[in-house]
DNA sequence: ACTATAGGCAAGTGGTGACTTGCCTATCAA
DNA sequence: TTGATAGGCAAGTCACCACTTGCCTATAGT
């Protein structure tokens, strides 16, 4: 649903979550954890980094796959793209 | 700022209000109202709405103009198009 | 078997945001 | 001027959300 795609983007932590994604999709947890503390300084529990994928994986904008004691997440662009078309005029009044 | 967009897009109420206003720009205040209420059976108070405008506002997503004790209010999709390709991945994307 | 790693579940806490209520200002019409 | 309309400001309430803490399960290595 389109309103829990706007949830999830609502918080930064999960905005930045995506941007680690987009750099490199099969990452895990706690490599995800490790990204977000040396690259942006935010000292989050694992648990809340957790939670975070929990909410993007409602939303459909990342979809994850286990392997043995893994689990890997993928990001996903599709929700992004359907969400966008919502308020963007249809290019009426610029046609020629 | 991209975090202002967001923060606007998140509540539901908010983005109502963006469908109303990519239908007819140049709303008032009461005409949104009674517009929720009518056709979304939104019982709002004016001041929800009007806080809700203000939000829309500061992240530039609704531009107002004042005309003697009316203010007009329109809707600015520049912002929208801005934040949208932050994760799309590059054989998706455009170029520029 | 034992231990470390990777992750999950659930209750509790603090802060932010949505909404209301009440009162105030400004513009227009009679 | 009076009254009605359009909107603004500020404080207060309430619920939700992000985050933590503590404990639990499962897989892999030795």
């Amino acid at each position: 649903m389109a309103e829990d795609v706007f949830k999830a983007l609502a918080d930064p932590t999960r905005r930045r979550i995506l941007d680690e994604l987009v750099e490199r999709d099969g990452q895990t947890l706690f490599e995800i954890c490790a990204r977000l503390v040396t690259k942006h300084g935010l000292g989050l529990s694992r648990q809340a980094i957790s939670q975070h994928l929990a909410v993007l994986e409602s939303a459909d904008l990342v979809r994850s796959r286990r392997q043995g004691r893994y689990k890997f997440h993928d990001l996903n662009t599709e929700p992004l793209e359907r969400i966008i078309t919502r308020w963007l005029k249809r290019d009426t009044q610029e046609a020629p």
